[in-house]
DNA sequence: TTTACGAAGTCAAACGATTGAATGAAGGAA
DNA sequence: TTCCTTCATTCAATCGTTTGACTTCGTAAA
């Protein structure tokens, strides 16, 4: 086990100076392209190895960011991930990953070690309950973080997210025109903007609409699909159930499927389900659902690029921006009663 | 937009000197205990933050480690991530994720950036077509490598994986002993040790039990979905479809299961269908699918206790180890014709 | 012959934290 | 008073790279 190799045994080796081994290693005009060759060549030999922690701590550049999530079973974060990643990939830089787990306190200690390993920002899904004063600290600092799919409320920080109220009210539209009348919601209460967002639409559209306005319509959960299977089967046992359900997200709404399977409840017949945020499965759910796609794509880019003209300092202050989600009609929404 | 604090801020704004400041909030014993604290409480209200970059470079010491997977879309790797960080986080250590899109080039990359930004040793899923001497010069330096879900043929790396064939051999068995005798095989052909292995399952069983070997029974695709979707279609366009089939992951048995509902052919009933990994959406399935359960958190422990051990040094040679797989019978399988 | 200049490299001081060795002051024993 | 400890703190070298300033040398212009 030898040790790593550094600039200074490929100096040696050369009986060159340290000085012109770096420079030629980084191509730079000042050496003649044959000692560029020959250093290289030896570099390679030696089995170099760039030591980027001892490079950016002399230059005060960082090439890192940190990435925060909440949840990695659930494929709408891993699809951001990978956005991001793809995003980040572009610039030459390399993600640190995070999993919060909706624990603000997983969530701080991140916020702290990823500035500690030198990440040039960071781009974060709030977990539940994030408030203003765990993030202001870092922006007052001047440290560059940019939240993705949710936002926080009322700090400076820059957020691009869905627009989670639209894309419910688009939801509950369409099964309004399809003729359902009484609409149940399974999903997250209030502490995370999706949620307080995507009920609101539920909301207003069931104001709007003059739709069934039963409190016990509304039954507030988790994101799992084990949540969608309970809560939906909790609906289902009502005295006088809905006709169609709207999920908080697709997994809640694969979940709802199940139990309808279980029971012999037709989806898309007896029962309407409408989902959110359009992953992968939903193409392949039983039968296939009926959501409100979210833009993550576009969303994951818009986050990148502003984390980085941050970083970069020419960026002005906090922006927050909404995608348009779109209604993709599957197989799990049909006619109402009547 | 205040520069970062540093160690010589606090030492100048309480008089003191570095050494000192750093001794402080390390909690030294060399420093009484009312300077420690008075230490901190000016850290902490310069917002000081550790510079570990400097810190590791100082000490030669190293707290990240390099994961690498092939497919984020994929929930098996997701799954394996999730347990991984579980079982570094308890060392303290951080997560430096990179996603190989199963392209050796990308891996190799990455072998490369971990080590530059300093990680202490490299966790890996070999992506397709990994060879011998993609790794084996790290490990010649002595870099610490470690392979999980999949092994790399004959190098001297560690690898911790499933029992692939064996938990082939099962599933083969579970279709023949419901009276199966045509059973048709979908997934990966011969580029990962998975796929090699569960391959290789299938066939011994096949040969064993006597089975129908008509070669038209065996379609060769990715892992996804949509490809579970279209292989099982060409599988039930054959003139003699197979009654049953194995697939080498769960994703592609759900998009069996999919093309089945499109075709109206039972599940379970007309044609059985077997999984193989058990992510969470196999109890969701229409029907819940069969499956084999790969024990992920176990070998998540086992690849981070060995990469550790070797890290620490205190590690012998390459170890290999198999973990027995366990048969999750639902409901996508049933008895056979006659 | 002197001066100037470009080419090819080298010097040495950073970057921020760590740490073994050294310092100075206070207190106690002889 | 002198010597020895102990305590609290500081010195200074170090980790591996980078980079502005500097050297050295050969050649060409004046």
């Amino acid at each position: 086990m030898t040790l790593r190799p550094k600039l200074s045994d490929i100096a040696s080796s050369l009986g060159l100076s340290v000085s012109t081994v770096s420079l030629a290693l980084r191509d730079s005009f000042k050496i003649p392209v044959a000692t560029r060759d020959e250093v290289k060549a030896t570099a390679a030999r030696l089995g170099y190895v760039y030591n980027r922690q001892a490079a950016e701590l002399r230059r005060g550049v960082k090439s890192m960011i940190g990435v925060c999530i909440n949840d990695l079973a659930n494929p709408v974060f891993v699809d951001f991930i990978r956005h991001i990643e793809d995003a980040l990939r572009q610039h030459d830089m390399k993600l640190l990953l995070w999993n919060s787990g909706e624990d603000p306190a997983k969530q701080a200690a991140f916020l702290t070690t990823a500035q500690e390993y030198g990440a040039a920002g960071i781009l974060i899904c709030p977990a539940e309950g994030t408030k203003r004063d765990d993030v202001a600290p870092l922006l007052a600092k001047g440290f560059p973080v940019t939240t993705f799919s949710r936002l926080i409320e009322g700090v400076g920080v820059s957020g691009f997210a869905n627009d989670d109220a639209g894309g419910m009210v688009a939801a509950v539209e369409h099964l309004h025109g399809l003729g359902h009348r009484r609409i149940g919601w399974i999903g997250g209460g209030r502490r995370t903007s999706t949620a307080v967002n995507r009920l609101a639409g539920y909301d207003r559209a069931v104001a709007t609409l003059a739709l069934d306005t039963d409190p016990a319509l509304r039954l507030f959960c988790d994101t799992s699909r084990r949540s969608g299977y309970l809560a939906t089967g909790a609906l289902l046992d009502l005295p006088h159930p809905p006709t169609a359900i709207v999920a908080f997200g697709d997994l809640l709404a694969i979940g709802a499927t199940t139990v309808c399977r279980e029971r012999g409840i037709g989806v898309g017949a007896a029962l309407s389900i409408v989902g959110f945020d359009d992953i992968d499965e939903c193409n392949y759910a039983s039968p296939p659902l009926t959501t409100v796609a979210v833009d993550k794509v576009a969303i994951a880019r818009a986050a990148v690029d502003d984390l980085l003209s941050r970083i970069a300092g020419d960026a002005e202050g906090p922006v927050t921006r909404l995608f348009t989600p779109r209604l993709v009609v599957r197989q799990s929404t049909g006619p109402g009663p009547g």
